[in-house]
DNA sequence: AACTCGTGGCC
DNA sequence: TGGCCAAGAGT
């Protein structure tokens, strides 16, 4: 098949095969000249870096309908966007989406630029956001590049190069597919196809609308592929984490500072995570284990965090942290990790 | 270029 | 259980 034609092949799956999502405008009402909203667009992008839309879908909802413009969200309290994106994961996404958001209102007077260049430049967006945005919000013609793009274009061209050195010509391979007729439903297509049909495993080919083109699939290596550099194995460290109780029920919580692990977010105080953690309280107490330990695997490691617990009396300062009334504690703005900890103490 | 940065689902 | 994987970006 020619290029052309495999980009038309795909468009007329798309039309039947689209999925429904929070974010999307359907290729129906796009054919109906409705615009998808550049901000729903970005937000939507942002949160799906690395992320399921299963695990996105409720938590698109709740900021757009508690933060519906990009001037709402850039007026918000960082805590309180910090709380919201709880559990999500990957946190310098939302310390970096209100920079954008703020960037947006300084230096765009509140309109995102449809320009890739432009969005390049504002915090948190990379190559492939900047070409999603402006592909999806603005339909022009750029080529997004993500995961499932890797993956269909690897197995279409059948190329064996490892990731991430096969990044460039995956890249210029896919670029030579984009159309310029409705670029914004193509690349979702693409995306589609990867996410439902040219699955890492088990891929349906039988579905396929690209079956009769596919290299891979001619040579039988489709299944193996993209190739990928080997993996570290992950280490475990270990750490404490000390909740302290008032006895009027305020917790002892502590944000973390902005840059590392878990940057921004709210937590228990916790010595360092390291092959031997020594003691290291937040308060004076008499301090008991709570008998379990919170279990986590983040990228690069694991982590197994001891917990303690304290009932400490109404006139005793904490050498670091910051007491939380009972009634404005929600274990739900805190992430995994912590809500762990919280559940176990 | 290689490393850091979360979480949940899947097999 | 443990490794893999998911609409990547920043450093």
């Amino acid at each position: 098949m020619r290029d052309a034609d495999l980009s038309a092949t795909l468009l007329a799956w798309y039309d039947r095969h689209a999925r429904v999502m929070p974010w999307r405008v359907g290729p129906a009402a796009r054919a109906e000249g409705v615009r998808p909203d550049p901000y729903a667009v970005w937000l939507s992008e942002i949160m799906l870096q690395q992320t399921t839309v299963a695990a996105v879908r409720d938590y698109f909802r709740t900021f757009v309908t508690r933060w519906p413009t990009v001037a709402d969200l850039a007026a918000a309290e960082d805590g309180d966007v910090m709380a919201a994106w709880a559990g999500l994961g990957y946190y310098a996404r939302a310390r970096n989406l209100l920079k954008c958001a703020r960037a947006v209102v300084d230096r765009h007077g509140g309109a995102f630029p449809a320009d890739p260049d432009a969005l390049r430049a504002l915090p948190g967006i990379g190559p492939y956001t900047a070409a999603a945005v402006s592909a999806i919000a603005f339909d022009l013609p750029e080529t997004v590049v993500d995961g499932n793009v890797e993956r269909v274009i690897a197995r279409l061209r059948d190329i064996h190069t490892p990731l991430p050195k096969a990044k460039a010509e995956l890249t210029a391979l896919a670029a030579d597919l984009t159309p310029e007729v409705r670029p914004g439903d193509y690349a979702q297509a693409v995306m589609d196809l990867g996410a439902t049909v040219c699955t890492p495993r088990n891929p349906a080919c039988g579905l396929c609308p690209w079956r009769d083109g596919c290299a891979g699939r001619l040579a039988g290596s489709h299944v193996d592929l993209p190739k990928k550099a080997p993996k570290k194995k992950k280490p475990t460290r270990l750490g404490i984490a000390y909740v302290a109780r008032r006895v009027d029920g305020a917790l002892l919580l502590e944000r973390r500072p902005d840059k590392g692990l878990l940057g921004g977010t709210l937590g228990w105080p916790c010595s360092a995570w390291d092959d031997a953690p020594q003691e290291d309280p937040p308060i004076a107490a008499e301090w008991k284990d709570a008998g379990a330990e919170a279990r986590h695997t983040f990228t690069h490691f694991h982590l197994r965090l001891a917990v303690r617990t304290a009932l400490v009396p109404m006139d005793r300062a904490p050498a670091r942290g910051t007491f939380i009334e009972a009634g404005a504690f929600d274990p739900k703005d805190l992430p995994t990790l912590m809500r762990k900890v919280h559940a176990l103490a």
